[in-house]
DNA sequence: CAGCGGATTTACTACGTGGTAATCAGCGCA
DNA sequence: TGCGCTGATTACCACGTAGTAAATCCGCTG
């Protein structure tokens, strides 16, 4: 068995209690007890409990994150940032994958993961018409990635619609008029709200506001959204014959798969074909050629969701305070796939669109 | 509050132990006494308190898996087949990110993980000088990766030397000759058997064995082992007018960072440079061209070292087992970069390598 | 020197669960 | 009918911690 604080406070001369006290940094503590509990503590090497802390206070300290899967460098790129944010606050995260599950989706949503505090949650599955089950989350709950549920639950996400219209009016400004769109989401009304939908709808936007001529066949339908998707989206582009000058693919996965799949029929990129991705994934500055992006402003998400839901884990389970939308600030990154220079940082903007929180009724 | 066993014991009419024992699915409880409170369970939605349960049987259905970086690949892509072996046995995953901080690695080997019933731990700054910090271990552990330590801890890891050997000798069998190799790590004795050094010295083997002069020059140093550093290395490669006709990088990353700065440079891949990596990341399959890997057998040593902790867990803390040291079989993956073909999977040979356990003295 | 008030420390207890051992019910057999 | 035995259920308690409230200490005032 571990040392326990009884040990420690039978070395120091003191309760237990006052061995709590110190651990826990209370304030009327006298600086000689607290040297020598210190000292004990060090001396027995002690170290708390978590499960009995766990118990008795009802906080674990460990805040659970689930995304679809790990192996899309989206996820683990944000899985990241989140864990670095949440050791700033001593929190430990317990990463679960429900792989697209809409049952496992629902089933968390329900139950929370257990041993946690509180849940970041990217779903994958999820849409409109599960906002009935919000109404049995009884769990502090931050979603990430997409404002599925227009509310009532706090969301961080991102600018989708106006990034998509920015990517867009980039390959617009150069000039490219025929400009496929590789990932849109089957008809699926649930996902109304999903990023598929929201970065198509800038997209149409940026054409309508160009005066280009909307053509549905440029829109590829393709699910999941792995490289390989990509590469078959793009091929099946190429040999439906239709003329394009440009792709935007809704993710960079999708993109670094159109690079390849470009490539395999001679189109040149950027000179035959432009192309942008999104998300901005480590690697996309490293291929060859660099495929341009948009930073969705990772660090700033994973930064926000993570204090959200330190607040909501500190206001407690009953408070209902109303739910919260911050959406991050976006850069348009242009690279070589559309006309950028090789290295650099390159923005072709700067920091857009205003990052700070709205309010929306509870 | 969170339902407890003592209300599901009160709408059953049954004791709270005898809801314990339903829950635990002990044998003796009587069929219709388990119907009772299960229907009472269902009703009040009681989920068990872990802490409680933790603090009580001393586990908490956690473990822990320490690695450098999310951000890298490798790391992702070996999380993503942890967590998916972890949740088959029902366990939980703490995902820890160290930093390749030397300071936080001895730390993580001193304590652990809080909340944590075990440890997998893939360190990257710790080395065979560490030996004698393992004495203090006194929680169940198994080292991911490298066999750092040769002992007296559990190691899952791969075949390090004969794999790189195998890369490099079919970098040969193409005719190759001025093989370079990225990925070498500055002198470092404590990290003699870390995979770096390994791998070197299969490259030497390679050359060895098969009369090829070994040019020092040709050994590029590097670290850490991100894309951009390996195109860095490439780049210096290139400029110091060594003649080479093949890479070998120690990773992926650094074989996709190589690949473009060739491309950069006018270097046709594999026309002039021939490029194998090491690690099979998922992106390498994708890339322009196709990156040749070794296959290091992902899932292997995930669903190996899980069940190895698994096992070690359930002999508690006390025992002293021998150390066990598991190498995954690998893969040669024959991709463009080397010669070979587009798509496909492309396997130059079949699983090589013995997967037999192997004892080491403990 | 008694009395006061804030600082410091302590005793007691509950958090929810599961191990231990005791109790109880039911059945077969003499 | 009574005894013993097995199966089923229970009472009791401890796991390690921190909240509560009460106790104790100390320096200072009147």
């Amino acid at each position: 068995m571990a040392v326990t604080m009884r040990e420690v406070a039978a070395i120091a001369r003191v309760s237990p209690k006052t061995v709590s006290n110190v651990v826990n940094d209370h304030p009327n503590v006298h600086p000689d007890t607290r040297a020598r509990v210190q000292k004990a503590i060090a001396e027995l090497g002690y170290r708390p409990n978590h499960s009995a802390r766990g118990l008795r206070s009802g906080r674990t300290g460990v805040i659970g994150l689930a995304v679809p899967e790990l192996r899309q460098a989206y996820f683990a790129e944000l899985a990241d940032a989140v864990i670095a944010a949440a050791a700033k606050r001593g929190l430990s995260v317990i990463v679960g994958q429900l792989g697209g599950d809409r049952e496992h989706e629902i089933e968390l949503l329900t139950h929370g993961l257990p041993q946690t505090d509180g849940l970041l949650f990217s779903p994958e599955r999820l849409g409109t018409e599960d906002r009935d089950l919000l109404a049995y989350v009884d769990f502090p709950m931050v979603m990430l990635g997409e404002w599925i549920f227009g509310g009532p639950t706090d969301h961080v996400t991102m600018h989708n619609i106006s990034a998509a219209r920015a990517a867009v009016e980039h390959l617009i400004s150069l000039g490219r008029r025929r400009i496929a769109v590789i990932g849109a989401h089957p008809e699926d009304e649930t996902r109304v709200m999903g990023p598929s939908n929201l970065r198509i709808q800038g997209y149409r936007e940026a054409l309508a506001a160009a005066g280009i001529e909307h053509d549905p066949r440029l829109e590829r339908v393709v699910a999941p959204w792995h490289p390989e998707d990509g590469a078959d989206a793009a091929r099946q582009l190429i040999e439906s014959g239709l003329e394009f000058d440009a792709i935007f693919t809704l993710t960079d996965s999708l993109g670094l798969g159109a690079l390849r799949a470009l490539g395999e029929a001679g189109r040149v990129v950027p000179d035959d074909v432009a192309v942008i991705g999104f998300d901005n994934i480590t690697i996309s500055h490293l291929t060859v050629p660099s495929l341009s992006s948009i930073d969705p402003g990772r660090a700033e998400i994973a930064e926000t969701a993570v204090s959200m839901l330190v607040e909501r884990i500190e206001w407690g389970a009953g408070s209902s305070r109303p739910a919260r939308l911050h959406k991050a600030a976006f850069d348009v990154i242009v690279r070589e796939s559309s006309g950028g220079t090789a290295s650099g940082p390159a923005k072709a903007s700067s920091r857009q669109s205003g990052a700070t929180p709205q309010r929306l009724n509870g």
